[in-house]
DNA sequence: CTATAATGTTAGCTGCATTTAACATTATAG
DNA sequence: CTATAATGTTAAATGCAGCTAACATTATAG
């Protein structure tokens, strides 16, 4: 129940091994989903590492901590939240709206996700 | 009409040399508002003096050009809206709507910007 | 099995945004 | 006017996040 705040950057590695929902991911595909080099993954999950946000020995698997998948479940929820808003709500296109959900999802705290959550149910069920 | 992309750090600076109007803004008044050193803000004048956003001699006043006054006030607009948002809308604190802004101004385009305008209008006068 | 390809790691570099500390200039109080 | 305070500038350092290039390990195709 901490909630510590960690960097986009960092939040976006996290977000991206949360993805692979514990499917042995590899720093290669992580490299390719945030356009990065191998060693600026290794650099990352290092971080996290330091963190106690990821586990991994040398040349070992990746997996998330307890407290590491709670913050990267967060972060997605919080980006999907987002995206869905942006499109469905706002009339953004699909991809601008990635874009922007992966930069303010960073930003929002929970209770805003929440407000967001409430407003775009009531705007939805009165399109009945 | 380029659009281009500036940093966030460089988007407050503009924004809040903005804020003064024309008001002969000081190195030390942008220091206290951002919370940064008076060398910082320094280096950023300098980065953009570079980028042709802002004039200035050495010792000398702080002037947005024309280009920087486009987007510092863009910058600021989406900033208020935002917060507007953030406030009337989800009901967030002001306190914490205000560093929520902060931090969406950088991201959402111009196009977004236009489509909360709309849905908070439309909430708004439905509240009669 | 072993050679090669794929993946992971490390070292050293870059740019950005910040800092502190020292120094320069400008403004102002007496 | 001049001493002092306020402000502005510069230099040197830090941390972060990325990069490339070289090297190490692991996986796989023959």
């Amino acid at each position: 129940m901490k909630n510590k705040r960690y960097s986009e950057s960092l939040e976006d590695y996290l977000e991206t091994i949360f993805m692979y929902g514990g499917k042995d991911v590899k720093s290669v595909d992580i490299a390719k989903h945030l356009n990065v080099s191998r060693a600026s993954v290794n650099n990352a999950l290092n971080s996290l590492i330091d963190k106690g946000l990821v586990t991994k020995e040398l040349y070992g698997n990746i997996a998330l901590t307890k407290s590491g998948m709670e913050v990267s479940k967060k972060v997605l929820e919080k980006h999907e939240l987002l995206k869905e808003f942006l499109i469905d709500i706002l009339g953004i296109n699909p991809e601008q709206a990635e874009k922007e959900a992966c930069g303010i999802e960073h930003i929002i705290s929970d209770f805003t996700a929440v407000q967001i959550k409430k407003l775009m149910n009531k705007l939805k069920e009165k399109k009945d």
